[in-house]
DNA sequence: GGTCCATTTGACCGATCGGTCAAGATTCGT
DNA sequence: ACGAATCTTGACCGATCGGTCAAATGGACC
């Protein structure tokens, strides 16, 4: 009996200060078993600390799980950023946001699902969505430079397309990789996913600049037609800014 | 969390049997708050029943959970397979696949949302597995009809593509309609992603058909080249395994 | 020494959870 | 009409949940 050793504690030592692995350890489990899965007693036996603590740092389980999901999204959006800040051409750009992109998700694919996860749940997405929303300005003001506004190959399309491309195959990583026989994450399948999602953005950025009117074309009502990036970066507040545009 | 949802208990509809109506009740709920945020007692509240009811006809909660699931699949995969059973040629039925599973997710976009959530659930996602698993192969094997086995455009890589690029603008549909202010799901911009996704399959089966062995090249060895959909048929059949890797 | 304040502890609370049970009510074959 | 099978009820169980609290620690400054 006693205190059976069955779950991991993993940090014991104490590296770092209390409040520092209470946060790791309600990252992990978060991520394991989701929001409504974690208890805080669960929380304080990883970190190896008193499920009182938990309360006390953090007030209450949403403030827990708003800290971990801020701390996720600020180094989500951080590996994009830096994606996109080096120079080159648009279609080089591209693929250097998608590679990081699938690079942070395959890291990361249990915190992907985790998001997915709350969102069904209406009362924990407003926190998801607080931090989604300066990310999705962030990565459709860089689509706006090689995508229209409106029409079939809007910048919003493009942008849940190839979102979706992207993290569809870490989330759904552990289906596909039962049914597959082998892991979705791992090296050789994962650069089967690079080549083919590169393969897809080369497909779209060739049809964009073979025939960009007719891409458009869905799109009825004439539009004031200002500089297209110029409206965009009006729209997106100067707050939420991380990177200015060079070209 | 909150209780907004648990109150819509009187008036239950008398239509159907107990069983049923515990049944709608259960399917409605878990859309609403995913599996670990329902009840017994909410399900029988909301059927109009006893909490023991739900034990004495699915035996536990995950057996409930099963029986919902299951009905669903077997609704998203006749949809699918109407689609699919029509003649035409190989881009009609496509853009017939498409459309389907566009439509069936769009209304049914909580069971959709549910199903993500509870793929990071390792406790649950041997159920989603076990509905997902026939569901896949059947999709990949109409999608072996026009793409290779392995390369950057193999079928499982286009599943993936095509299946996110469908289901993610449903999923996310709660996020999106905030910041776009208006409803995918709605008339308009479901019609929208309509274009787009048609838009991109003809793109890739342009690509398929311009240069097929182009999209193989990533694929080394030769493979026996037999019809392709008869010997998908007959690997599917006789284990889980679906394509050996060569590399 | 003493005092202040952040930190830590362990006991405690009311509510709710999934699940069981024995006994009543209803339906049905005969 | 009668017994058997099926359905329904309401009370009940042990466990766990998020969250609180008063008291104890321990170091920093005077």
């Amino acid at each position: 009996m006693d205190q059976n050793p069955r779950m991991a504690k993993a940090a014991p030592p104490p590296s770092g200060t209390t409040q520092d692995r209470i946060l790791a350890a309600a990252e992990a489990l978060f991520c394991e078993v989701g929001f409504a899965g974690v208890s805080a007693r669960d929380v304080a036996l990883r970190a190896g600390a008193q499920k009182a603590l938990v309360f006390y740092y953090f007030h209450s389980k949403e403030g827990l799980f708003e800290a971990v999901l801020s701390r996720y999204y600020d180094a989500h959006q951080a590996a994009l950023a830096e994606a996109l800040a080096a120079a080159g051409t648009v279609r080089e750009r591209m693929h250097r946001l998608v590679d990081a992109y699938l690079d942070f998700m395959a890291r990361h694919s249990a915190y992907a699902r985790l998001v997915q996860a709350e969102l069904s749940n209406p009362s924990t997405h407003p926190l998801v969505e607080k931090n989604f929303a300066p990310l999705y300005r962030f990565v459709e003001d860089a689509l706006g430079e090689v995508a229209p506004d409106e029409g079939r190959a809007a910048a919003r399309q493009l942008f849940v397309t190839f979102q979706g491309a992207v993290l569809n195959w870490c989330t759904y990583a552990p289906l596909l990789s039962r049914v597959w026989g082998q892991d979705p994450l791992a090296a050789p399948l994962l650069e089967d996913r690079r080549e083919h999602v590169r393969w897809l953005v080369d497909l779209v950025l060739d049809a964009l600049e073979r025939s960009p009117a007719s891409a458009r074309r869905a799109a009825p009502a004439a539009r004031p037609k200002g500089g297209r990036a110029a409206a965009r970066g009006a729209r997106s507040r100067a707050s939420g800014r991380v990177t200015p545009r060079a070209r």
